[in-house]
DNA sequence: ATTAGTGTACTATGTATAATAGTACACATC
DNA sequence: GATGTGTACTATTATACATAGTACACTAAT
């Protein structure tokens, strides 16, 4: 796997986190292929079990396509927002800027932070 | 429990949560003694070692303090910010940036949250 | 001293999830 | 037909969560 400061999440999520960044990233483009099961599962030493949990995520947030026989597949970026999805995350990211200031980070600094983050995807 | 936006996180961490955001707000105050473990079993309809459990990650934290024999105190807020903990929690804020992105959602959506949180807490 | 109320530690059980291993199948391509 | 796809199973192991119950050292009040 690419980092170790996921640590706190499991593999197969881990793997669905890195290719979303590259997709954000435009490494990974939309009609591009991935790696099949078995082949991902070699580069990140995981079990192709592992691997499919992943893709089966990416295939249901819309993130990739399947063509049966043929492989997986970069979908096209969505283009209107799941209203349902944004209210189940907001919760999600108050909680974290609560853990955030509990540790005596400052939102200046989560601003920083986000504007970085901005730059990179 | 307060509130179910948070069924994502286990019942400790809820509590845990639901404990450090009432510090941020001024509910609870440096000194005020938090329920006991019993009592805030009752409360909360959780088992006790549920609860104990929350306690003690709160001490850990340094969120809280124990006088044995007394009770559970809300201790000073943290003056000087472990960068270690920084360090630790910057991925995660990273991640919950990335899955937004990948949602649909605007940074700038993300920056009105920031700003609408800090007004709360 | 006794009693009651603290946090804490321990064992145990049931449930759920994660990750592994192995097998099998329908599909598309060559 | 052979190969490479995703997918669906079963099974095992390990870990985490939540529950239940018991016990102990400590403090405070009676």
């Amino acid at each position: 796997m690419a980092t170790d400061s996921y640590a706190h999440l499991a593999y197969y999520e881990r793997l669905v986190l890195q290719i979303k960044t590259q997709i954000l990233q435009g490494i990974l483009l939309p009609g591009d292929k991935l790696p099949s099961v078995r082949e991902m599962a070699k580069q990140e030493q995981l079990n192709p079990n592992t691997v499919a949990k992943a893709y089966k995520q990416l295939d249901q947030d819309g993130i990739t396509y399947v063509e049966p026989g043929r492989g997986t597949f970069i979908a096209e970026p969505l283009t209107k927002v799941s209203t349902t999805a944004i209210a189940a995350f907001r919760p999600k990211f108050e909680a974290i800027v609560v853990e955030a200031k509990s540790l005596g980070i400052s939102v200046d600094l989560l601003r920083q932070w986000l504007s970085e983050a901005e730059g990179k995807i």
